[in-house]
DNA sequence: CTGAAAGCGCTTACAG
DNA sequence: CTGAAAGCGCTTACAG
């Protein structure tokens, strides 16, 4: 920058706020001078001078669990473009879904000056009570807030439950089960919930439903090893709600297994609808989630906390059950005759 | 630090060096003193103060095209988690292959400072070029530098495809096919050269081995335009090379479109061996690249350059081909016998 | 309309 | 063994 200035026979100052736009009736002349030295020296101002006058960077710091499974990818996807678009960059933090980790980043972002943190199914932990307590820009994705409040972006998992029961119903499935984790995330539970609430209100008995909960961290091996005690405790149910697609997975593998033919036998319902189940999943019914558009709820209430706004939570509008269709084609929903 | 500095009695000098420990023979006293008010005062080091005296930050840039890739997801894993241990953090640019945002990029990540950058499947561009002119360190990831030179980690992919073919041919399949990208990338056209040298070596004739090159950028489209590019110009091959994971699962969806059965009917074998194949593809036959073992040679790499040291390349070896393994048990290497 | 100066948080020769 | 001072690249009240 003092390059561009002496360059220009301007000050540094000068240079400053021409580069920022500031130009408060600059004269046309000393704009076109100093631009044309930015050209010239080809200069790009510097975002670490920037950022420490500011004390603020345009980084945003993502912490999300596991980028192996589908939905955190294109999650992770679309908040990169949307940030882009706004000119930020983001950080990606995977914290396994473990809180020392979670706290680490933290850290290590607040001291990065980050503008922001975008928090994909966080978990309860010191570090971010601390954040929140500073009122640092925060938004929730996927799962809410597990210390309450705050901004957030994600669909209403409950009704996503309630329209899996309504589905599965609908195919003449009248002792639907769920697989579930034990590790509850706001988000899978209110879905279990909101499915269970639903079959029981249309007469299905409540100690009807088989609940299987599987153990640890990874979706899949969760619904991998809750099939297992499902089938285990009273054979195959004829359909069931998993509650993330990668569940599904878990419950299709112990299917292929067990030559289970899936879905004519038992019908897998998933939430997610990765892009991948068009391709290799054609047994899987999903509610698809439009992850490409959190990206830009994110930025949208990043900005909101940015300005002193009081953001509210934003809720997606998830799809119907559907499976299988062409690609290209608009997604079919699937009908409830099965 | 000033705050610490005045709590502690001492300059900001002597807190900066007893941060760093740079404490050649420092008074035990003095580090007491100073590392007692920092843990008072909670005090950490600020990255951007730190970058912008340094001229470098702790942080490495990653680049790369669609994270919707599983095998792309599992090197952003692996390469953050291996920055991590190494003090570093990862900010993630998506390119979608296309040479001018990878430019973008390339300017935004400079200004912020970036200690390195991390180039996975790039793609020639100019300011590709200019970043390589000026010596910054770069590694690249899974495609060599399309303009020559440099650090890279990744298999040896003619080699695979070599595998591929030995593996076919004692399938007793005396006719595969070979199903590839138009925008060819070193990694997948070496594997496709690879494939077919070993063939024609084994005897097969060269114009026999049919070839399917599909257009665009989405692999898992490329498979699905590719094999109907195949199969309407001869019917299904008895198998296939598959030069992603990919593009085995587009070319499986018009198999199940076309009631194809796979494998019996048409022996798909991929590259990548993504995790997912073990839930959900038991079709599926696939080299598995160890993408888990990447961060550790792209961090050790790094290393080398920011040490001045020369960097080579890095083969890690990639596994024989094989399919659908019990969980948790050692993938079963596929015999010949099919 | 523009410049001189202070300061964001840190590090590092240079003195002492 | 430790401190005063300069400087990394930028922005912004304050003067003029």
């Amino acid at each position: 920058m003092a390059t561009v200035a002496r360059d220009a026979g301007v000050s540094v100052a000068t240079v400053s706020r021409i580069v920022n736009g500031k130009i408060g009736r600059a004269s046309a002349e000393t704009i076109a001078r100093v631009e044309e030295a930015i050209a010239r020296l080809s200069y790009r101002p510097n975002s670490v001078g920037r950022a420490l006058r500011h004390r603020a960077s345009r980084v945003v710091a993502m912490l999300a669990p596991n980028l192996d499974n589908p939905a955190m990818a294109a999650i992770a996807v679309s908040v990169e473009s949307a940030l882009r678009d706004a000119g930020y960059v983001m950080i990606l933090c995977d914290t396994h879904d473990r809180a020392e980790l979670q706290d680490d980043y933290l850290r290590a972002m607040r001291d990065q000056l980050v503008a922001g943190y975008v928090m994909v199914s966080a978990v309860r932990s010191k570090g971010l009570e601390e954040t929140l307590k500073r009122g640092d820009p925060t938004v929730f994705v996927a799962r809410r807030n597990p210390l309450g409040g705050g901004a957030y972006v994600g669909i209403d998992n409950r009704q996503a439950g309630a329209d899996v029961a309504d589905f599965l119903l609908g195919c003449g499935i009248e002792r639907p089960a769920v697989l579930m984790a034990q590790q509850n995330a706001s988000s899978t539970s209110e879905r279990a919930a909101g499915f269970i609430e639903r079959l029981v209100a249309r007469g299905v008995p409540n100690d009807a439903i088989r609940r299987a909960i599987g153990p640890g961290l990874s979706h899949i091996e969760i619904g991998y090893a809750a099939a297992g005690m499902l089938v285990r405790e009273g054979g195959w149910p004829r359909g069931a709600l998993c509650v993330s697609d990668m569940i599904a997975y878990g419950a299709y593998r112990l299917a292929v297994e067990h030559g289970v033919p899936i879905p004519q036998r038992c019908r897998l319902v998933g939430v997610d609808g990765n892009a991948i189940n068009a391709w290799i999943a054609p047994w899987l019914t999903s509610i698809r989630i439009p992850y490409e558009s959190f990206g830009g709820h994110v930025v949208a209430q990043l900005q909101s906390l940015w300005s002193g706004v009081s953001t509210s939570e934003v809720h997606v509008a998830h799809e119907a059950p559907s499976a299988w269709s062409n690609p290209g084609a608009p997604a079919r929903p699937a009908t409830g005759a099965g």
